[in-house]
DNA sequence: CTATAATTTCAGTAATTACTGAAATACAGA
DNA sequence: TCTGTATTTCAGTAATTACTGAAATTATAG
């Protein structure tokens, strides 16, 4: 297979911009080549049109999958594993963001719950974790939102996110019609 | 300098996770332990405290820097550069936010644009661009309610998000009120 | 069960990124 | 200005990560 050009730099570009999130450029590559694909593709397919070897396409597929970013499918009368990204973007976001949490803020959510619990023996150490506790209240707060968030379903989300700037004078209004007066637990 | 047990672990665990955040070790270390340092430090005071070369620290704090991660100020009679991070969890969290979107989501958003714009000469090309509109789409509905959003004082943000899932209830309320109407454009 | 096709694993190698020490530069005080 | 100290740069090297091809494993059709 050969892309066209515009496919072509839409799967370079997502190769390139795999560095600065953390996922290597394989694995951007065939993930990008899957979002724009109309059909399901194999895994030779796919090795085919990025040049890549047959491995390392079955290794980022592997990855993609991890983070539940494929679906596998199979054709009739056809043994090979064909992959495809899932149509719904507004989906792969919420997966995207689940799955970056798990990896990235849970364990840090973990580690500085622990960090806060012990009882300092020096001023440096009551410090530290004065700090620490104002990040923990921080992370979780923000990741409580957004998961709470995250299960609106798509209509909703969307005009949640389309009020934007509004969200101020909203606040205004259910303040005092005494919504969300149960969340009012400061720190 | 040699750091307590739990300033030691805290320092560690950002400079392991600095990984999957795209950041490298040493500037993990480097910014974990500024933050939970009551009194800038030097560059040297830094080198020593991590074990890393004097360069090393040089090149960190410049890739800090750049993130606008740390504030460099000067002692009295003192000609060394001193550093600190700033003491406020949100202003750091909007910093961060804000270099994110910039070199992560902008790049992106603007290959998508011109993507778009382009008609296509074939049915892949066709479909193609239907997937990048998605992906356009919610990347721009996403990051510009992020942006409004993060023009809120701090704690305004902070009763918005411990609103939490109770923005359901408040969208039937603003539905009836017709705060937002102006938003009701869809794809 | 066997033959064959599909997929995965993995050891070796290539490519990239991180780190260091030495040299260069910048900068404050005399 | 010069002199000593602070900081940055950069070429070389170390460490890590990415990628490949061959071999092993798994799965399916006959």
């Amino acid at each position: 297979m050969n892309l066209t050009p515009l496919r072509q730099s839409f799967v370079l570009h997502f190769g390139e911009m795999g560095s600065r999130w953390g996922i290597n450029r394989t694995v951007g590559q065939i993930y990008a080549l899957l979002f724009v694909s109309e059909k399901p593709l194999n895994a030779e397919e796919i090795a085919d049109a990025l040049a890549f070897s047959r491995s390392n396409v079955s290794m980022g597929l592997k990855e993609l999958d991890s983070w539940k970013l494929v679906r596998l499918q199979h054709l009739p009368g056809d043994r090979r594993e064909y992959f495809s990204a899932p149509e719904d973007v507004w989906a792969i976001f919420r997966t995207l963001a689940d799955e970056r949490r798990k990896r990235e803020i849970d364990p840090t959510l973990s580690m500085l719950r622990d960090a806060i619990l012990v009882s300092p023996d020096n001023p440096q150490d009551a410090f530290a974790q004065a700090r620490m506790r104002a990040m923990h209240e921080l992370i979780e707060t923000v990741t409580d939102w957004f998961s709470d968030v995250q299960k609106l379903d798509e209509q909703t989300l969307r005009k949640l996110m389309k009020l934007g700037a509004a969200a101020q004078k909203v606040l205004e209004f259910t303040g005092k019609l005494g919504l969300g007066g149960s969340n009012e637990r400061n720190g």
